[in-house]
DNA sequence: CGATAAACGGACGAGGTTGGTCCGCTTAGT
DNA sequence: ACTAAGCGGACCAACCTCGTCCGTTTATCG
């Protein structure tokens, strides 16, 4: 993240270009969740409380801003995931992994578009997140707990598409919503569902 | 639609010129389903083969095109739901009616993102299509057929996050990725599952 | 306390997109 | 063959975005 500062090493910069650099990773964080991928970098400047000039000194590009800023949470994910492979009950380990999962995708718009894919920026922690998602699916279909006939790659677009809809048919989603969608389509993945 | 016309009543307009309002419809339709309710002016009338000026003489607005557009499908849905309404099986009207609206959805971008709202145009079609759920929902709920905890606002939103993903952590959707979405979803909201 | 280099802000330019108009040319209809 | 309706697309104005540049400010050090 540090990385960031464009001439490394060498010396020690000065305390404000220290200081902008913090505002401006921490602007560019609430801005991507709020705004999405598409957030200008005059907008994250102005959140941050600094100039353009010093957005572009500071940072090598816009782009590799997002990149920074997204690739923190999806090596957070991927650590989720992880972990629950490791809990004794499957189901609990996929349920788990799955809520923490949609809620950081719920709580960031642009982390939602970047996992979609097409919106130009590289990560590269999409394929590991994507296979430690495969190993704790089958890990859960080997415990027979799993729907048999659901392969990995649905249950991945059911995740997905459980954080969409924030409104339909002029209805307007409370900040829950996900939540209550998640547990439906939990119910319906689940192979001994307990109602 | 044809009420699109400019002037109406008058005169019986030249051939060229009813056939270019045909066309113009035409484009549109598959232009909103395919680029959305972004789609620019000037590439409907790429699609339709004329020009941009015959664009704005056969047509009041952008706007006004593709509220026509897209309240044809609501008209549509609307009469759906009607129809779902007088099965005598409340379950499998319920069912219909979803995987029809569904399908209608994910085969056209413009309209999915109509149904979310904020595109800036007006659809007096929205309340109506609701009230047809909340009804086809009472009678789901009365017959015991779907989970008596879920409201018919969470069946709006399960619905419309099923077609919204169709692609995910790198993985691209085939066409009838919605079709194994909705089945998901279904199962857990049916009260008697049948597995 | 100066001196000075580092850092700052934001005006600005280039490039792109969009909705919509206007006018010289074409063509349907009589 | 005449004429009014219609056509195409160059064009305009308004807007937005990225990224640079330069005059001003300020942190740091002797």
């Amino acid at each position: 993240m540090d990385r960031l500062l464009a001439g490394d090493a060498e010396r020690r910069p000065r305390a404000d270009a220290r200081r902008n650099v913090e505002r401006l990773v921490d602007a560019a964080r609430t801005a991507v969740a709020e705004v999405g991928v598409d957030v200008t970098a005059h907008e994250i400047a102005r959140r941050a409380g600094v100039g353009i000039g010093t957005f572009y000194r500071r940072v090598p590009s816009r782009e590799a801003l997002l990149e920074a800023v997204l690739a923190e949470v999806l090596d957070e994910m991927i650590e989720v995931a992880r972990r629950a492979m490791a809990d004794p009950d499957p189901w609990r380990g996929l349920t788990e992994f799955a809520t923490a999962y949609v809620q950081l995708r719920a709580a960031s718009c642009g982390l939602n578009e970047a996992l979609g894919g097409e919106c130009g920026l590289t990560l590269p922690q999409l394929a590991p997140l994507r296979d430690q998602l495969r190993l704790l699916v089958g890990h859960a279909h080997e415990a027979g707990v799993l729907r048999p006939d659901v392969p990995w790659e649905d249950v991945a677009f059911v995740l997905a598409s459980v954080t969409t809809s924030t409104r339909t048919i002029g209805l307007r989603a409370g900040a829950d919503q996900w939540r209550r969608n998640l547990r439906i389509v939990l119910d319906g993945l689940h192979a001994a569902p307990g109602r």
